[in-house]
DNA sequence: AATAGCTAGATACAGTGTGTATCATTACAT
DNA sequence: ATGTAATGATACACACTGTATCTAGCTATT
């Protein structure tokens, strides 16, 4: 059902840490942390996410609800920038805009992106 | 902090639901989506999982975060755009948008929602 | 092989939080 | 005013959580 585990546990392991520090990090003890991974608790909203948070991933990843777990951070405008260089199509992929919760559809944003583009020539 | 209970009654007064019958069709007592609106009581993930599949909203959304990959896309779109909640300016500050390296200036945030609105309106 | 050190799984229990029934309150129409 | 629908608030039995602690596996060193 959940795959919240295993993906605490991939996120742990592929950053090298081990239950301990990952807890210390987050402010819990190993054991909750370890809890969390063999699906024996539930971490509350608060804990979800600072793990979130910590691994830079959505909670909609964590909870296993998507296969991606790239986000777009709305203060982290540079690392946006860094990706401007793809493809129109790879920056959609790449970031999902989003508006109110919902996301654009690819077609919109390439509509968008061309919009703007479009725009900017004018002047 | 956490939003989660205005997510889910501007969700549920959005889709003019009652309290009532919104616990209903998500399983739970009227009582305990009281409690998650005015957050007394978390929801568990299982339940916080159906309000979003309800709703075709991320998690992420619901709690509030303004990260927000891989959402479940609602073919209506119509529908969403004529419920955006959020005023054109919060919009635009949400998203710190940057197309060709270039922040998007108000004016062309606000012509782009125009833009996608009306797209959206035709259809 | 024995030991030590590190890491993670399992268990028990005190304490906290949750779901629900029930009551109170508000809003609104007649 | 009265009735009705909807929501907010409260109390309590119960379930779940956080943590300490114990156990076990693994690796390196001697």
């Amino acid at each position: 059902m959940s795959s919240i585990g295993l993906r605490i546990i991939s996120l742990r392991e592929r950053n090298h840490l081990t239950q301990e520090t990952l807890a210390g990090s987050l402010g819990i003890s190993r054991a909750s942390l370890s809890h969390y991974e063999k699906l024996r608790r539930e971490p509350d909203f608060n804990t979800i996410q600072k793990i979130a948070d910590y691994f830079k991933v959505s909670v909609d990843y964590l909870l296993g609800r998507t296969t991606n777990p790239n986000m777009v951070l709305d203060d982290n405008v540079k690392d946006f920038v860094d990706h401007l260089e793809l493809s129109d199509r790879n920056i959609i992929e790449k970031f999902s805009l989003v508006i109110d919760g919902r996301g654009l559809s690819e077609e919109e944003a390439k509509s968008f992106i061309a919009f703007v583009r479009a725009e900017r020539s004018m002047k």
